[in-house]
DNA sequence: GTCTATATGACGATAGAC
DNA sequence: GTCTATCGTCATATAGAC
């Protein structure tokens, strides 16, 4: 299944642990500082190479931060991939969100762009970046739409308008309003986001 | 009711409209960038005064965007009170919610402070900033209590959540994302998200 | 390719004339 | 109090030695 990939000399396997380790460490800070706040400076120190050397893996800040957002997309879509295939759609809806709300508790996941954001905005120009968006965004609708056809999921929302929700609830603020009060661990938060998200505040 | 407010002489009138137009800009300013983005050049070119010009009204930028969230939050003071007293709590909740989703989608209102936001630890140090959210959130538990006795609202989740999830919708991401979707309208985004806030995703 | 050192530009804040 | 002009600082990005 997996293209064979050309043996790497010793000098090329360096750079490619390099390359990792840099954009390990932007995903880390970009956790922690937003786009904007985040410096070259931070990354370099964090890596502990000068700045300079940055420049030679990636040519701009933004270039960077585009990589470390491609490679979360990338974990998202194993994620994705990795779900049992039989489960039902709507457990696996819930999966996805609770594993995203998780590492954002963790501070495992890189800020997501949300509405106003600089990252968002830098995000829009650079096609290739937007581009691995499509794969998720497809495989999430199909599991909405059979969520609706099952009854599980309310067939009155247009599909795209569920997706949306569902993006803006694996980055809810709510979470960090909840992480602020102190009074709940990460397990509680989450379950608390979820179950308000598909059950709503209302008695039922 | 109101004390009575000496008389002002022109000049202080002119610096207080000259004030008032500052602050209007900021809070205009901050609904279209973040805090970092936001410029004390943006401002000043914005009012049409210079830069140093605002240094002899405001002492910083903090101090600047400061007086300008706490206008917004006068602002949602006087919006709660205006309401009707004898209205259903829960009706009163949609209401805030949904009146400030308006004013987000018309950029009428400042980046509410999300997670890890410098907006947010900025307002952490001035607590003249903070103070001001105190009587908002005691109104809203109140009209949230009173909802899961009348049995309105889930009464098996702790009101400080409800709350919490109420001021996460009312800065909702998701309203971004249908917003750039550009399928739907202003008050239908709102609607949306008020459905889904309060009845959840799930089929009923 | 990696480093030190620096160019360039933006922003917050201030000095000083009027 | 308002302006023009400027300082100090910090961040992105580059130059040039090794």
């Amino acid at each position: 299944m997996t293209t064979a990939t050309p043996r790497r000399s010793f000098r090329e396997q360096m750079l490619d642990v390099r390359q990792e380790a840099i954009l390990q460490a932007t995903s880390q800070l970009l956790c922690q500082k937003t786009f904007a706040a985040m410096t070259m400076d931070d990354v370099a120190d964090a890596v502990g190479i000068a700045k300079a050397s940055l420049y030679k893996h990636f040519s701009s800040k933004d270039d960077l931060c585009c990589a470390a957002v491609v490679q979360m997309l990338a974990q998202v879509r194993a994620y994705l991939e990795a779900l049992e295939p039989e489960a039902a759609p709507l457990d696996k809806l819930r999966a996805v969100v609770g594993w995203s709300l998780e590492r954002l508790l963790a501070q495992e996941i890189p800020e997501w762009p949300g509405s106003h954001s600089p990252l968002r905005t830098m995000l829009r120009e650079h096609q290739d970046c937007l581009s691995e968006w499509g794969p998720v965004s497809q495989c999430l609708e199909q599991w909405i739409t059979a969520a609706q056809q099952q009854g599980a999921l309310d067939a009155a929302l247009p599909p795209r308008v569920v997706l949306h929700i569902l993006y803006a609830r694996a980055c809810d603020p709510a979470v960090g309003f909840l992480q602020d009060a102190g009074q709940y661990d990460d397990t509680e938060i989450v379950q608390l986001v979820l179950r308000t998200c598909f059950d709503g505040l209302a008695a039922r």
